[in-house]
DNA sequence: AAATAGCTCTTGCATTTTGCAATAACTTTG
DNA sequence: CAAAGTTATTGCAAAATGCAAGAGCTATTT
């Protein structure tokens, strides 16, 4: 599998991986609202396509920003978690809410976008010792 | 001219406007590299496409991420420069190329990459400073 | 063991976006 | 006027996306 990198810039390197519409939202997903699994995915609001939503779980697995197990509750059904390289995201993610509840009036400033205006480092504290404890 | 916003998430949103893989590159450029103009934008190592730049160029515009303004030493070039919402971008960018060279070794950790891992907060602070004078 | 239900993944097809090459339209420069 | 520089457009092929249907697998129920 080679890789087709447009740069060895660290920035368009990284977009190579997640710049799209929908990779973002599948790590929201997994870091802020505790989804685990492919149909929790496909039901989240912005109504994914289910082949994209498996080409991208298999991007990000192969990039192992995500991985995928058997769920212990349900041997039937899988569930994804982030490794460290995919909790590493959380400042994106972040910043990019952040600066998307400052801007974008059709998208009020809601839960985490009013804390983050407030204590920014803070909510990323916390949510990576959150986090740290969930990685694999 | 109708926006089409998938959800009212504050991610969601900012990705319907830059969640690509040429947008935040063009913002780099003239973020981080000083590039000022299409022509130089065409030039730069991932090869855009000139119907690709165009189009990114207007909806940034659009977007009121930058400001497009005939240059004051040739008359038939446009410039293009930041507005504020544009210039808030930086931490997103500044996170992008931080993880991106952390975690591509194709990807060498190079100039402000070292920089970031040493003193992340002072980077952005010292860029946003000089952003801060040449914002529109 | 057969039927049912839940979950993941695949396929086919229409639409949209992107990539690439050529070039048009315009302005400044020599 | 000619040449060079700059931005924008067009046509066509390739790739990605959106949508609908359903196949394959596992666990549960009867």
């Amino acid at each position: 599998m080679e890789k087709k990198t447009r740069s060895d810039c660290p920035i368009s390197c990284s977009l190579d991986v997640f710049g799209d519409k929908w990779s973002l939202l599948i790590i929201r997903d997994v870091m802020l609202r505790g989804k685990l699994s492919y149909s929790e995915f496909l039901t989240s609001e912005e109504k994914i396509a289910s082949n994209i939503l498996v080409n991208r779980l298999n991007v990000l697995e192969e990039e192992n920003i995500l991985i995928k197990e058997v769920s212990a509750t349900n041997k039937s059904k899988f569930v994804y978690s982030l490794t460290q390289k995919g909790a590493d995201l959380l400042p994106i993610v972040i910043e990019i809410m952040d600066w998307g509840a400052k801007y974008n009036e059709q998208c009020p400033r809601r839960d985490l976008g009013k804390q983050i205006k407030k204590d920014k480092a803070g909510v990323i504290k916390e949510l990576s010792q959150a986090l740290k404890k969930k990685v694999k």
